[in-house]
RNA sequence: GCCCCCAUCGUCUAGAGGCCUAGGACGCCACCCUUUCAAGGUGGAGAUCACCGGUUCGAAUCCGGUUGGGGGUACCA
């Protein structure tokens, strides 16, 4: 069924792809796929200083990345320019934004404001300093042409603002029912467009929303205050303004809005940990969404079946780390085997070229471990904490740490011999974990030793670590050759150390 | 300062007047499984539903106030 739904993302290409933005832009693109609408992306990148291509890519490929794909959007980073209202990056669209705000000068709904940033800052100091709310203080609003004329003459560059208008403004909104604002607490008449020509913000996202004919606003609650201000401008356009949802703000774990100084924000740092994109989006879908029901583990699509806004909470939502990691182990584990070991090769090669491990296995290798390490991955990088050390040319194992807690090195040294021993009379082929257990179990009856102790043994000469997958599974993924020469070098540190000791 | 918003276990949440002596999940603890680590299973601790009033036969759910927290107050987005 067809839908006149349209939302968008509109992102600023300032910073790389935060974390609350792939929120809002997963959010907007749920409830497209929800409703059947259309959802959009444009480029808000009129603020030149601190925009950047690098920026741009980040944010397109991170939201690529996610699964998060617009309908409608610009021509970036190796994309088609693709939908009815291009261009759809606002330095593009400078005309529009110069059509509109000459439409509002001329209607007298805006008007030039020749107010030098010195005065503006003198008279915002001086409320300040009466304790009186700050706002412009219209010393440009009702100018004669005359004086106009004369402010021209000095050559000082308007810039243009929008007259508020008296009055209540108020909208419903799909998450926080009825708001109602006071134009009189707006600050004043607000700049739509600097003096150096380039429009702002607040007039551009209305400008676009409106020629993009897009239906519903939906974003972070941080814009509630600037709402009234976008629908008087609708108005003043001559356009019904859309509906609007404010969603609650994704916190830092202190409780204030979520910042790069106390989380990490950007998308791009999680992709790098190894946490897989249906568990970032999993995981931000249930920031201030819930089904209503006890299932927690949704891929996208049917998330965009159960999402609806009006499920949508109130409160703002911390991110949780841990929480997002457990959301991560769910989805590892239900991973296709080839599409899990596509996503873990890249984390084991920048392991290797991190110097961390001395080679890379094949897709083969790696596929076959997955049995035995795909439960103890919270994250893809994980892989590497968890199996590198088969990887590894030489571990030079401490022998202080071979000694298991119920051993002594004499004892160590024997049940490493011995085990070397009952190992090597396997061949290759018999080198499977079903063959080598037994004849070690027997070796701890016949010493009467503990078999967790001989195993632990064994287990930190051949990787150097305490916790390992299961011995026997990993000494297969390891081979013969190398188990009985990590056990070799093992012995003979472990010998060496003991000659050394007084 | 001014304006606006919000408020259920530490955290994410279920809950839309009686089903709630408040349910689930993460985390935490214990036990089971077990060669270590995980995973899994079972059980447990953890919320006087921020507080105070009111409405009602009955309130976590409705209303008012208080407190607390957050957001916004730019020629940034």
């Amino acid at each position: 069924m067809p839908s006149d739904v349209r939302v968008r993302i509109a992102p600023s290409p300032t910073g790389p792809l935060h974390i609350g933005t792939a929120r809002t832009a997963l959010f907007n693109y749920l409830f497209a796929r929800h409703t059947g609408g259309t959802f959009l992306l444009r480029l808000e990148d009129t603020d030149t200083a601190r925009s950047t291509a690098a920026f741009e890519k980040d944010i397109l490929d991170g939201l690529h990345w996610l699964g998060i794909s617009w309908d409608e959007g610009p021509g970036v980073a190796g994309l088609e320019e693709a939908g009815p209202y291009a261009p759809y990056r606002q330095m593009q669209r400078l005309d529009t934004y110069a059509e509109a705000a000459a439409r509002l000068l001329a209607a007298d709904l805006a008007y030039p404001c020749y107010c030098s940033p010195e005065e503006l800052v003198a008279d915002r100091k001086a409320q300040e300093a009466a304790r009186l709310p700050t706002r412009y203080v219209g010393r440009c609003a009702t100018l004669t042409v005359a004086e106009r004329a004369a402010r021209e003459a000095e050559g000082r560059p308007p810039a243009t603002r929008f007259r508020v208008r008296p009055g209540v403004v108020g909208w419903n909104d799909l998450v926080r029912d009825r708001v109602e604002i006071d134009t009189a607490n707006l600050g004043g008449d607000f700049v739509i467009v600097r003096g150096d020509g380039d429009p702002l913000y607040h007039f551009t996202v209305v400008v676009d929303d409106a020629a993009m004919a897009v239906s519903h606003v939906i974003r972070g609650e941080d814009h509630v205050s600037n709402t009234p201000k976008h629908i008087l401008l609708f108005e003043a356009l001559g356009h019904t303004p859309p509906v609007f949802a404010h969603l609650p703000l994704i916190l830092n774990p202190d409780g204030s809005k979520m910042s790069k100084r106390k989380s990490q924000t950007a998308v791009a740092d999680y992709v790098a940990q190894g946490f897989v994109r249906e568990a970032l989006v999993n995981y931000l879908a249930f920031m201030g969404w819930s089904p209503g029901t006890e299932e927690e583990i949704f891929p996208l699509a049917e998330l965009a079946e159960r999402f609806e806004l009006e499920k949508v909470q109130k409160g703002g939502a911390r991110f949780d780390r841990e929480r997002l990691e457990w959301v991560n182990g769910q989805w590892i584990r239900r991973l296709e085997d080839e599409d899990l070991v596509s996503r873990l090769m890249p984390f084991i090669e920048a392991a290797r070229i991190a110097g961390e491990i001395d080679r890379t296995p094949g897709e083969d290798e790696v596929r076959a471990l997955l049995p035995i390490v795909r439960e103890r991955l919270p994250t893809l990088a994980a892989i590497v904490d968890t199996v590198g050390f088969l990887w590894v040319d030489d571990l030079a194992v401490d022998p202080a740490a071979m000694i298991p807690k119920r051993w002594d090195a004499p004892t160590t040294l024997t049940g490493l011999t011995e085990a070397r021993a009952a190992l090597a009379a396997h061949d290759a082929v018999t080198w499977e974990a079903d063959e080598l257990e037994p004849p070690l179990r027997a070796l701890v009856e016949v010493r009467g030793w503990k078999a967790g102790d001989l195993f632990m043994a064994i287990r930190v000469a051949t990787t150097g670590r305490t916790a390992t997958p299961p011995l026997f599974d990993t000494l297969v993924a390891l081979g013969r050759e190398r188990t009985l020469a990590r056990l070799d070098a093992a012995i003979v540190r472990l010998a060496a150390a003991g000659t050394l000791a007084p």
